[in-house]
DNA sequence: TAACCTACCAAACACTTGTTAGGGAAGGAT
DNA sequence: ATCCTTCCCTAACAAGTGTTTGGTAGGTTA
């Protein structure tokens, strides 16, 4: 019973937020809708639907359309780069660094797959608009770690050296993601499990060995 | 064959067609933009801006916009599966088919890269609907060949049989077709070049092997 | 000449879209 | 009781949507 307890409102920064737990159902619903029919083809009414009251009294808890879309993808990549920056600051080797880059991958998949559907399916085009600027940013800073760790990797001689390097990272980098698309809490394998066993394909291959 | 005849600008019968030369244009002009921003973001006087006429004038050689989206998908549908179902009928080994296959579809990639694109991000959704039923038929073709090969391939010991086959029917299908979005015709390596590498490291991984 | 066909335009249609304005019910605080 | 805040509803708005209708310039045929 710890969970109701206070109310935040006062503490917070300049923007002064109506309570965020209703918020954050109403956030939650609406990636619900907009992963599985898309941002454009998403109507304000069919979320208001969704979530159970009425379109105009959305506005009430968001000002657009674009800002519930913003909230959704800016804490997702809050979250994501924290533990990204994590593996990233643990020293670890190329080889380490790619695994657990990909299980925290695969655990963000499992925590945030609406928002990580969204950002596949949108991020492209949104990332020209400047509100979402930050998507690109992050697109670089994306591209940064993780060539740069296959970098690392061929020059000391772990991973292969006979590959493009910018071929393998959309390898590895799409190879992880699109998961996204069919992946589903509570399935049959845990996040953990499959970035076992696609780190296995992406590092062993699917062949058999002689 | 997913549907009747090649086109379908019926109102009454198809007694009369218009040049083709013309609506081939139109079309090319619709799935560029339709892949450039979604299908249900693309307005139908965008694509008439981008062709030089205007909105109304469309309906001249198109019944809707949806049929134009029809139009492009099954007419990439149909060319893929000529292809797939030649390699298929080929009678080779389990990693030759395997290999043919991927081949094939980074060479339809390069043919039809507007099409793919909006296969991606459109065919999950429309499959619901009736008129796109040909797309879910495609989707179960598509996995009995992949998935058929897998199983084959473990079975005689050229693939792991360690893996889920199920994942690693998905890690191909993905790997294969993602490159659709940032593929570009022209750019530095040839469509057999691409499968080449892909290949490589889906069959032996990115890994140095001691 | 006239009739005809192709490929388009101009202007509107009905409908859906995101968004806003004003109001009101519930409940706690004073 | 009075006030205030929270959260939602009703009802509308203007802009944009796919589509239809009627017309027409220009070429081809009779």
């Amino acid at each position: 019973m710890t969970d109701n307890g206070s109310v935040p409102n006062s503490k917070k920064t300049a923007a002064e937020r109506p309570a965020p737990e209703r918020r954050g159902e109403l956030l939650a619903t609406a990636a619900e809708v907009f992963a599985a029919h898309g941002y454009n083809a998403t109507t304000v009414r069919r979320i208001a639907d969704e979530a159970g009251l009425l379109a105009g009294s959305l506005y009430y808890h968001f000002d657009s359309k674009e800002s519930m879309l913003d909230e959704i993808l800016s804490a997702f990549l809050d979250e994501l780069w924290d533990g990204y920056d994590a593996v990233l600051a643990a020293g670890f080797g190329p080889r380490e660094t790619l695994e657990a880059l990909v299980t925290e991958s695969f655990r963000e998949i499992d925590r945030h797959r609406p928002a990580v559907a969204i950002y596949q399916r949108e991020s492209r085009h949104l990332a020209r608009q400047p509100r979402f600027a930050y998507l690109a940013d992050s697109q670089r800073r994306f591209e940064r770690a993780w060539l740069g760790t296959l970098r690392r990797g061929a020059a000391a001689g772990v991973f292969r050296a006979d590959l493009d390097v910018r071929l393998a990272y959309r390898f590895v980098r799409d190879t992880v993601w699109v998961a996204a698309s069919w992946y589903r809490p509570g399935g049959a394998h845990s996040p953990e499990e499959i970035a076992r066993q696609y780190l296995s394909m992406v590092l062993e291959g699917i062949a058999v060995r002689e």
